[in-house]
DNA sequence: GTCCAACGGTACGGTGCCGTACCGACTGGG
DNA sequence: CCCAGTCGGTACGGCACCGTACCGTTGGAC
């Protein structure tokens, strides 16, 4: 709670949404009124699996985590939403229903639109729409990477890449995570995680406590991690169309 | 090529696509006079990444693969399309660029429509609008779910939920696949392959042959496949809104 | 029929990661 | 200040799958 507190406190947080970023001004103001600030505490979950859409949010710090879970109960991270996305897009639009559990894994903030008034914007622009239909693209292509990802890079690897998608999310502050909550939104065992994080905090590139990892060397950091890292990125910086 | 002539003049084939099935009376009276009959032949790129989207493919029977390609070459499928979706929306309705590589893997029919008459009709029809949401959702979901199965299950599964995919989109008729093709989708090792298909082969699953792969019990096959197989298969049976 | 390329079966060592377990170190609450 | 619970470091056996290589078989082309 405390980097949480920090981080909304700072005045180098200037945070925004890059979905609103991309939107015209004229979008902008017919989505504004709708708009709240809403605080992210790290472990709600904005959404259960299977059940209502009930508004959506638009991440400025922090991230979300989007898990399927097996039969045996355990969940696994299959993507993630930060300020580069929306929450609750998928399922929105159509037929009001969750695929995923979605659950706030780094605390920050957002801005919420309730499903309705949201809605009526929607089909009231088609500017609006075809911004959202470019962020649905590029999450589509996101994902397509991923699967590759998981089939074709090493641990090694997806968890330097993951790790860089949480720094982004909290603009490099300070990540309150513990090394089971890697492993856990990973799918890998703890273990592989502690060798990883070991290896690149004594090769300088992280700096590893007590639930908490910090970036020192995000360059070196990028050449451990997947291009699939890049990759999604540079899908994700804009949704002008 | 032989079985896919005997897929076409099948009288028993009578194909349809769930997607259009979804539409509306009137939608699907809107699209009508876009839509031309297409052979997809195996092999063929539909799509290349990062080139334009100059169609959109409404798969009767057959399979396209959407594939991401590594630095090294090597190509996995992250996804693929038959009869229950459609080939090139991903990008066509935002920035107009296939963000992978989409290639027929089992010959076909498709019903094709041009980009711009499509997004004319998508334009002039809401409920249009939402047939279109709730297939990408659908598809969202596909993807979020085949990112846990890659991290979660074996490779036998996944091959039987590969194979099970791709009975659906010819309809359960004799796969012409070789070992090669099927590891190649998979990112797997052909070897590891020939395994799995000896072991269903030995317990009367399918029958293998070269170049070819058919059902026996499809019940028992999907006893071996990873619980994706069906989870997906319920996301992608209807779009109606 | 003959040839050749494609296809599939098999083997072997290597290794990355798993499942599990144990224990020391830190930390926040009493 | 102590204690208990969380967190992280380490170890060990196991195994699924990899990379590679070799070779017998098959079936279409001619």
């Amino acid at each position: 709670m405390l980097s949480s507190w920090l981080l909304m406190s700072s005045p180098s947080a200037v945070a925004s949404n890059r979905v609103l970023d991309a939107l015209t001004r004229e979008d902008r103001a017919l989505l504004e009124p709708s708009l709240q600030p809403f605080v992210m505490s790290a472990g709600d979950a904005l959404f259960e699996a299977g059940e209502p859409i009930t508004a959506v949010f638009f991440p400025l710090v922090g991230q979300v985590s989007l898990r399927i879970s097996a039969e045996d109960g355990s969940e696994v991270e299959s993507a993630s939403i930060c300020s580069d996305g929306v929450v609750g897009l998928g399922g929105l639009l159509a037929r009001d229903v969750s695929f995923s559990r979605q659950k706030v894994q780094i605390s920050g903030r957002a801005l919420v639109a309730q499903r309705n008034s949201f809605l009526t914007s929607v089909q009231a622009s088609e500017t609006l729409r075809r911004v959202l239909a470019a962020y649905h693209d590029a999450f589509a292509a996101h994902m397509l990477q991923s699967v590759f990802c998981q089939a074709q890079h090493r641990a090694h690897q997806r968890i330097a890449r993951w790790l860089l998608t949480a720094f982004d999310a909290v603009m490099d502050a300070p990540l309150p995570l513990t090394q089971d909550m890697v492993a856990g939104a990973l799918g890998v065992r703890r273990p592989t995680v502690t060798i990883s994080l070991r290896w690149m905090a004594s090769s300088g590139l992280i700096d590893v406590g007590r639930g908490r990892i910090a970036v020192l060397n995000r360059a070196g950091l990028e050449r451990q991690a997947c291009p699939c890292y890049a990759i999604i990125r540079g899908g994700t910086t804009t949704y002008a169309v």
